[in-house]
RNA sequence: GGCGCGGUAGCUCAGUUGGUUAGAGCAGUGGAAUCAUAAUCCACGUGUCGGGGGUUCAAAUCCCUCCCGCGCUACCA
């Protein structure tokens, strides 16, 4: 396992919109697998995208008044701020407009082009004048437009088109082969259905947008915001630009996205890879859609979630154990603040906090504080704890992010479970010996559980850290230092404030 | 319309390839304990597993059908 290239990635995400919860989910989710894979000794590269180009950004750029890059560096500015502010630890930030992306889209286009992959035909379709747009056909009622009700008409325009129905007997046979390509399962048969049911060759150039990357062959056409947006995976691993850092990591292990363009990414996305002649990446991850107080958020609601005023108002890893605690990662979900309170009051405050607390307390008053000698006895609980451990670690690499979550707050509850059963303060008076195998099995548990929850909670992990006493920091601490025993007696403890007030 | 995903305890949800009296957390009631952030631990659920039908020795789990909620339906992400 050590020593693996592993790459995984998270949408380009569009510069017209503020982030909300939905981006920082994703982007969250892929951090913290990204925190685990070099814990457990994986060479990562972990990117996050913005996509700058297309329609809504001119048109946005124009009522503001300044130009689309301008925009786009306005936001991009803001989203690198939210970024930070949620501790995303990415390797790599790309922006379609940046010349490395933009070179290696030109070539994929030209390459494709002349393998016959992407040819010029006619684009046909129900246009609605005032609006300016093609209207999706199966959504036409009456030849009114969806949108604004008025009359279409069918015109004809120029376009380039990949040919993706070529592909459809491939991508069938990639689903067949690799089972986990697409995740989670339940998303799996639609997509099926639909490559099943036939695929149409797509149009990737627009002539009535401007602001994007020209057809290099034909600059009156610009290449369609999808064809060149999801190109950025490859730019940024290093595909026209550096052979050797592309040849490591490339295909990627992991896309993690949001399940509204998962079409785009298993079935568009291979098919440009088939005819680019590079391999697919292993396991495109679809996840769900957070309600909000069990209303479908948005902006005229008024209801869409800040993550920076969350973390503002109940710290990052608090935010961030709440996403991935409450609702299974993969599926839709609820996010309210006042089921985050009760997370927050009784498994981090009551459960985890309390744990560490009370354990620390008993070491100062019987041990001075100093980590005892264990016995040498393999006891049932050690015996859970190891278990407890190694299936937290199944799920991580299964990307069962919130079961790897839910498999260590088992392991808090039989830490507290422990010391009621073992009962510490009567052990004080009547076995001394026992009293220091119990206390040093504790604090040996809140050491691995510490390990293993620092990926979703690193400021909370650094923090425990340091009050367990240890020197070495705990970014320095791989896979090999969950096994039991890691502790070394005689460690001074530096018990310290509780890691999660009750006063709010 | 077509395709897909859901409908399990008051609430939020687990339930792998069908198999002992259907589970967890939260909330509620009672109790134990005192190391602790009055935190913790234990005990307590007559749930039509959306309705109906079927297959089977056996179904929440497979098949059919109906009802309800949600999503997608391809190129203004």
């Amino acid at each position: 396992m050590a020593g693996n290239k592993f790459c995984l990635t998270t949408p380009a995400y569009y510069v017209n919109d503020v982030l909300h919860i939905g981006h920082a989910y994703c982007t969250i989710a892929a951090d913290i697998i990204a925190r685990f894979r070099r814990f457990a000794g994986d060479d990562v590269l972990f990117i996050t995208a913005t996509d700058e180009h297309g329609q809504k950004i001119e048109d946005a750029a124009k009522s503001a008044g300044i130009e689309p890059i301008a925009l786009a560096d306005r936001i991009v500015a803001h989203d690198k701020k939210v970024w930070e502010r949620l501790n995303i630890s990415y390797d790599d930030f790309i922006r379609t407009t940046e010349e490395r992306h933009v070179r290696t889209v030109e070539s994929v286009f030209n390459a494709l082009y002349e393998k016959g992959d992407i040819y010029k035909g006619m684009y046909e379709g129900m246009y609605c004048t005032p609006c300016e747009s093609f209207c999706v056909e199966s959504q036409v009622k009456d030849n009114k437009c969806p949108d604004c009700a008025r009359e279409l008409e069918r015109i004809k325009e120029e376009s380039y088109f990949f040919k993706l129905s070529k592909y459809r007997e491939k991508l069938l046979k990639h689903y067949e082969e690799n089972p986990d390509f697409m995740k989670p399962h339940s998303r799996k048969a639609e997509m099926i259905n639909i490559v099943e049911g036939g695929l149409k060759d797509l149009s990737v150039s627009r002539t009535a947008v401007k602001w994007g990357i020209p057809v290099p062959f034909d600059k009156k056409h610009v290449i369609y915001v999808w064809f060149d947006a999801l190109i950025n995976y490859i730019s940024a691993a290093g595909y026209g630009n550096d052979d050797k850092k592309f040849s490591g990591f490339w295909p990627a292990e992991l896309h993690l996205i949001g399940k509204e363009i998962y079409k785009f990414h298993v079935i568009i996305w291979p098919a440009m890879l088939f005819a680019m002649g590079l391999e697919l990446p292993r396991t495109v991850f679809g996840h769900g859609w957070w309600t909000v107080d069990g209303e479908k958020m948005s902006k005229s609601k008024g209801n869409v979630v800040d993550p920076v005023k969350m973390a503002d108002d109940y710290g990052v890893d608090v935010f961030r154990y709440f996403l991935f605690r409450e609702v299974p990662f993969g599926v839709d979900g609820d996010f309210s603040e006042k089921a985050l309170v009760v997370r927050y009051n009784t498994e981090l405050a009551n459960d985890l906090g309390n744990l560490l607390n009370r354990t620390l307390t008993m070491l100062e008053k019987y041990f001075e504080g100093k980590v005892p000698q264990p016995g040498d006895s393999k006891d049932e609980f050690r015996d859970m704890m190891e278990k407890s451990g190694a299936r937290t670690v199944e799920y991580y690499n299964k990307y069962e992010i919130s079961s790897a979550l839910s498999e260590i707050m088992k392991s808090v509850g039989n830490a507290n479970r422990y010391i009621e059963s073992s009962a510490p303060w009567k052990l004080a008076k009547e076995n001394r010996e026992k009293l220091k195998e119990v206390l040093y099995d504790l604090i040996e548990a809140i050491r691995i559980i510490t390990l293993l929850l620092a990926p979703f909670m690193p400021q909370t992990a650094e923090k425990i850290w340091e009050q367990l006493g240890l020197e070495s920091k705990i970014s320095g601490m791989t896979i090999r230092d969950i096994s039991w025993g890691g502790l070394k007696p005689g460690t001074k403890v530096n018990k310290g404030l509780p890691l999660f007030p009750k006063d709010k």
